[in-house]
DNA sequence: GATTGACCTTAACGTTACGTAAAGGTGTAC
DNA sequence: GTACACCTTTACGTAACGTTAAGGTCAATC
């Protein structure tokens, strides 16, 4: 059976387009092309193309599809394998931005209503109750219990403007972070920048600064599976870099 | 304060090609244009790129940004809680992804490795159990023990080839319908070709073949939930569009 | 034999959010 | 005067096609 690319786009539910585009690109030629220059396609195109749309299916790029249907020794399950990975990388990505959304519509919300202060105070309470539930116990063991309350009231004596400074310090912070990461060196100048900002944000949480508590937090972030999956989840070994700027930048090992 | 676009763009963590291009998307315009033709920054575009790089972080498309940070009267909870709707529905996408790639992986493994056929029966063997945990008991009721044991017994006979066979057919029945739902119309012949197909996929399943259980089984579709979820993921409003189509094929009314 | 209409071809722009040159002007420190 | 860091605009490249546009081919019909 030989098929025209029409015939064919049909018979595999795909455009025109994507064929001859398939024939450009390389990853499905025709079998031949006739004396008018037209594609023709044997059965062998109709299968590779069904498997092409398989692997496309799964969101590969036509790329890696490429090299999958193209070399028939190619490790199919590793890439699979390797794909699987991407996306539940992508999913922890997709219910952080999530819960990120989820956050700015809870503070823009507030932020539109707030007649009096107090929906703001709540949502700080909120954070606060969030933050001991998820790292209190642990936290208040290595700094004591005092130290957690001064950081506590200093959140909730936060105004607004100082929360959204916080937030975007910490975004900037994060940033810096991810181009130190690139550079690889936890000394280079931006990496040293990244534990600066580090530093700066701190200061919307502890009244006083030592260089030893820095430090040791900045252990915790790899210690802790918790911060570690927080700051690893935007690009892993993030923690640890963080960790080793930080040491570095206060001079302390932890 | 003034700022230059390098001071700007290090200040908030982005490229100066970055606020060149907001600038020529109109997103973030410089306060002024100095003598030489340099773009001049005030607070207000500091204030303003600090807001357009929180909602960027949320990934809202620059288009939507613009129209939240140039429209004070914009809605913006409610652009946000449209944004999270989409996100979850991608969330929704992946998990099925992820499901699909999975079984994929399986399946290819068990064919590379395939020394004898255990594997792939066992394969064909967990599909049933899957399916039986699932749909099971409500299928059983409709449908009666005798005939969802003769679907099962010809389900275990499938050869590889067939199953692969079935799952390329779903897939084309699958596109094909979500073609016809462009259109609309489940009297159309795109749509009357996606009951076809399906007529087609369920010769995998059934030993005869009846218009009242083909419409039947349509119908029930959109009333159970997890079919209707199964069918709807892709696109909502799928299983009523495929129920209708079958309806129309069959000339019968469930 | 000419026309119609369905098919085929290549070429090229548009999509998103910038990265990355290239080619050239500006500001200032030595 | 020149070196160097900064600024400008212009324009191509990215992924996977959708969408015209301009023009050839084929079979059927007049």
């Amino acid at each position: 059976m030989e098929y025209t690319v029409q015939k064919l786009a049909q018979l595999a539910g795909v455009s025109t387009r994507t064929l001859r585009y398939y024939d450009e690109i390389g990853l499905l030629k025709p079998a031949r092309i006739n004396s008018s220059g037209y594609r023709i396609y044997g059965q062998i195109e109709v299968d590779k193309l069904q498997q092409i749309l398989l692997y496309r299916e799964l969101r590969l790029s036509l790329d890696r599809i490429k090299k999958i249907v193209n070399d028939p020794s190619f490790d199919k399950v590793r890439a699979l394998k390797e794909h699987r990975e991407q996306l539940l990388d992508k999913r922890k990505q997709l219910d952080l931005l999530i819960a990120s959304v989820e956050k700015t519509i809870a503070f823009t919300e507030g932020r539109i209503n707030m007649t009096d202060k107090e929906k703001f105070e709540g949502f700080k309470q909120k954070m606060i109750d969030e933050n001991e539930k998820r790292f209190g116990k642990e936290i208040r063991e290595k700094y004591g219990d005092a130290a957690i309350d001064r950081s506590n009231e200093k959140v909730k004596n936060m105004t607004q403007e100082e929360y959204e400074e916080m937030i975007q310090l910490e975004r900037k912070m994060m940033s810096t972070l991810a181009e130190a990461i690139k550079l690889g060196d936890p000394g280079s100048e931006i990496a040293q920048k990244a534990a600066a900002l580090h530093k700066q944000w701190l200061a919307y949480f502890w009244s006083e600064y030592s260089k030893e508590a820095h430090a040791g937090l900045a252990q915790m972030y790899v210690d802790d599976e918790r911060f570690r999956e927080y700051y690893d989840a935007k690009q892993p070994g993030s923690a640890r870099f963080l960790r080793d700027a930080i040491h570095i930048y206060t001079g302390i090992k932890g």
